[in-house]
This record gives structure tokens, C-alpha cells and sequence, in this order.
DNA sequence: ACTGATATGTCAGCCTTGTTGACTTATTTT
DNA sequence: AAAATAAGTCAACAAGGCTGACATATCAGT
């Protein structure tokens, strides 16, 4: 017979139980970042560039729309780093043969040596946490993360 | 018999079988945020703040110097939010009856309260993600996060 | 051919949340 | 008594989100 507060509901502890799980996401994703960011501090770029170049690199000659839609940020947010990456070589653009206002966008040499660099810790601790999965525990490690950008949680 | 470059060894994306979990940890961290970063806005609050009154919750009692190796940022980052967390009566400071230098944190029933609602649509997207995985398969889930946090990926 | 929609780019300003450096106060330790 | 420690504070800066407004090029439909 409890009654809702107006805002919250009345809730306890117990009512949740996958407190663990918050925690354990939230240092791992931190770790996962950390690796880097040591080295993107060494170049004047940060976690925003790291992103946008990781995208390009997985999908050679997306369109801008098509990034900012998979970042989910605004195009003004965007064009602060893609600008920096284009003029530091990393990235190059090409403008659409069917549609020419459209922007293709590539890595460069450069851009897929950085991504490859700024990768391969993230990698390397992916796989030491892998190490003693069997394959069917890695496939429940990657459906978990699948499901986890699927589900609606309201209600 | 290639050459590394001076500041990057030469790697091909073979090199690299991870991409795929690198990926998923960013969609599957930025839905979890996006939880409650909705409900967040709607008071105020950012997710510095989210933070602080998860790990007060978590562990109450607990100094401020334990606050700030838990989130891994500076004293005076963490002033900013604490206070506001402190005067909007989420949080209460106690000094120490060992040593009164230090404050013991602790959520109030608003703070309790607030946390709850927070990490209920994420509990609701870990539990709906693990929907389908035994206990034995949460296990390995969980276990795969802490070896995240744990491993040191230099070399 | 004109007109409106679309893709991208840009300027300006704001907010949150991280940073560093310098300094204060209270308390404990030596 | 002096030094170390825990916490708090002020100021300034940077990264990377955001909104709003507007420019340019190109495409698509009438």
C-alpha cells in the first residue's frame, strides 16, 4: 500500500539488483577509454576524434549524415573535429558521383595507421578479458552488447 | 620485413579482431547513459552529478579522498557537483569521529530515492539485455567486465 | 526553368565537466 | 611547535556537447 511520490515512485534497494553490473560497465568503459586517450593526448586530439576516425575507418566513404547519425551529436560538433582531422591528413572527402552534395568520407594512410595505433590497446585489454571465454562465451559477451544498444527500457 | 614508422609500428586491420567489441562497448555504453541522462535533465543534473550519488549510494559513509580515486577525477571537479548535490539535499556530509578532518558522505532518502530512479531504466536494459543468458552466462559477462577494468594492456 | 527541399558548412555563444595552480582552514601526526 | 594531511575554494582554461541563424551547392518536382 505504498503511495508514489508525485516525481518517484517509493522505491528500495532490493528492487534492484543489477547494481553490480552499473559499476562494472562504468569502469570498464572507463579503462577501455583511458587506453586512448594516452596516446591521443600525445597528438592535440581527444575522444572525439578518436571516434569519428574510428567510423570513417569501419565504414570507408560514409556520408556526413550517415556519421552523425551513428554519433549522435550535432553537425557543428562534427565539423570542430572532422575540420581538424581533414587538415591534419587524416581524412580526405569526396563528393558523391549520384548525389554531389554529399561528402564520402575516407581515411588516409595516416588516418588508418592512427586508428589502427589507438585501437590496438583497446584490443590487446579486449582480448586478455576474452582470454579464458571459450567462442560460445564470446558470443554471449557480444549478444549481451547487442541487446544492450537494443532494448527500450521505458516501462 | 616492414619498417615501423618512428611514432607507429605498421599494422594492417588484420592485425586487429576486435573491432567488433570495441564498437558494441560504445553503442551499448552510450544507450546505457542516454537512461538517464534523460531523466537527468529534467532536474538539473548532468552526469557528474549521476556519479557521485551512484558511488555515495553504493558505499555510504565514505570519504571524500575515496570519492575521488573511485571516479578518477580532481578535488576541485568534484566540489562543483558534491555541493550542489549537498545543498539540493541529496547528500549529507558527517565528519569523522576517528578524524574530523575527513567527511563521511551519505545519500539522504531524496538521494536514495533520486539514485534509484536513475539506475532503474538502466537495470531495466541489463536485465532485459541478459534476458535470455543463464546464471552461469551472467557470470561470464560480469566476469568479463571486471577482467576490463583489471587489465594493464601495455605491450 | 523555377522553386522548394536537402546536404553540408559556418559563425557565434552557451553549458557541463574535466584540467592546473595557488591558497586557506581545520585537524592530526611527529 | 612544526609538518603533514583532508578538505574546501577561487580563478582561469580546454574539450566537446548544445542551440540558433544563415550561406552555399545541388537535387527533385511541377
Amino acid at each position: 500500500m505504498k503511495q508514489p511520490s508525485p516525481k518517484f515512485a517509493a522505491l528500495s534497494a532490493s528492487d534492484i539488483e543489477e547494481l553490480d553490473h552499473i559499476e562494472l560497465l562504468f569502469f570498464a568503459y572507463k579503462e577501455f577509454t583511458a587506453d586512448a586517450d594516452r596516446i591521443l593526448e600525445g597528438i592535440g586530439f581527444g575522444r572525439a576524434h578518436h571516434r569519428v576516425l574510428f567510423f570513417v575507418n569501419r565504414k570507408p566513404g560514409l556520408i556526413v549524415a550517415e556519421l552523425l547519425d551513428i554519433l549522435g551529436i550535432t553537425k557543428q560538433s562534427l565539423a570542430r573535429v572532422l575540420k581538424q582531422l581533414i587538415e591534419a591528413g587524416y581524412i580526405d572527402q569526396e563528393a558523391g558521383s549520384h548525389d554531389r552534395r554529399q561528402r564520402h568520407l575516407y581515411p588516409t594512410k595516416a588516418g588508418r595507421e592512427l586508428i589502427l595505433n589507438l585501437s590496438l590497446p583497446q584490443s590487446r585489454r579486449i582480448k586478455a578479458a576474452l582470454k579464458q571465454s571459450s567462442k560460445a562465451q564470446d558470443e554471449t559477451i557480444k549478444n549481451f552488447l547487442r541487446q544492450m544498444t537494443d532494448i527500450v527500457p521505458d516501462r
